[in-house]
DNA sequence: TTGCGTATGATAGTATTACTATTATATTTG
DNA sequence: CAAATATAATAGTAATACTATCATACGCAA
């Protein structure tokens, strides 16, 4: 069988945790063990334990745990951004790629066996509880320069040239997006946590109709 | 001078920090030291000593400098509703409430006057960083079912009943509400920190430009 | 086979944080 | 003046986010 890895960007690592077999362990209770606390009360002592390894052990792969959940929300992005590329790879016209993009990005997240130690829909909880707090920091800046962010950036960008290709004259593409992946969990979120702050229910026909609510927002807001 | 506060939630506080002298140090202060540490950064400690007093006094106002956050924010959005009010309530016809509506939340937000004891540009800059961590905890249903969140929820919900007057068809008023008031801040921390996630820049024109923005994407959504 | 480098484990230690508890003092109110 | 209440002063605790040191185990090259 095909081994399907994703190339992060070096400084959300100390160690590249997918050569080893610690390192693999590492991500794939982290996933677990944050999806069950939550971010704050996870801490490296807790996973040492958790995986029969010590805090120094998990230290020399990552620098600290905030680290560690850029490399788990930058590898869901760039799984993102493959699935898409699949799914958009043999269409021509603009609009049915981003009906695809916007397809994909409310789908339900599944365990995907092409990745035997990341547990997807865990790691879809956790970017739906946790991304903002890699962004929302005092080290924003220092971590994009480091390039932590690059895997976000990369499918916005993307995304935004199939807007730019369907309507070259909507100012705003990037906004677009990034405001429509953002609010693609934000609802989810609200329909779990807030219901009064969203329409949708947290239900099986959740997927559904998040898709036509972005649809709706995102092809009326674009249309010349 | 008319003094105008606002009643809030009992539970976000142990005593009211609005009736008493060290109460609005806490406030005033809180707001200066969050802005300038960042929340994490931001302890008990480090405010008992800006304000000579001590770490139990100010734990005799607030529970713990979560609630003190919620507190601070809660205040925001009554603020802006009141706002919204001052500016709505002499027009008649919906869309225009809705223009208003989103004029204020794009503008920029200066001291006012009104609030003596508090910052108001700096409590802005505090919504802008630290909104989401009010509800990206484990505690958010608890905290849901104490009605630390009613300011933003009723907020909301005055909103989304204007899009329902304009029409009465269209199915998210909610969600698009919520995105649009959560993309208002976004929108305005990637101008400033990630610029490739947004086609605004963060510049003397940012909230005109972030006013269209806006307006594009909510008339073109529910237009009929 | 020896020896070397590297990955990991075991253990200890530190400063800071988010509290709780207790007692003393000052101020307000009846 | 007495009683109630707010605040100050001080101490203490468990957990966290690290850093440092040393021992061991393993693979590989000479």
């Amino acid at each position: 069988m095909a081994v399907l890895s994703f190339k992060l960007n070096e400084h959300l690592y100390l160690r590249d945790p997918q050569h080893t077999e610690l390192g693999q362990n590492i991500i794939k209770n982290s996933v677990n063990l944050i999806d069950q606390l939550g971010f704050e009360h996870f801490t490296f002592k807790k996973l040492a334990e958790e995986i029969e390894s010590t805090e120094a052990s998990v230290y020399r792969y990552f620098e600290n745990k905030h680290r560690l959940l850029h490399y788990l929300i930058s590898w869901y992005w760039s799984w993102l951004e493959y699935k898409i590329d699949m799914a958009t790879s043999s269409l021509k016209n603009p609009t049915d790629k981003l009906k695809a993009f916007l397809r994909i990005v409310a789908e339900e997240k599944k365990y995907d066996p092409t990745f035997e130690f990341v547990n997807e829909d865990a790691l879809y909880r956790i970017v739906m509880d946790e991304l903002d707090k890699t962004f929302l920091t005092k080290w924003v800046d220092a971590d994009n320069k480091d390039g932590l962010f690059i895997s976000f950036k990369s499918l916005c960008k993307k995304i935004a040239s199939i807007i730019v290709e369907i309507n070259p004259q909507y100012p705003y593409p990037n906004g677009l997006i990034s405001t429509t992946l953002l609010a693609a969990k934000q609802q989810h979120f609200f329909a779990k946590h807030l219901s009064s702050l969203t329409n949708l229910k947290d239900d099986k026909k959740f997927h559904q109709n998040l898709y036509l609510f972005l649809e709706s927002m995102v092809f009326n807001t674009i249309r010349k």
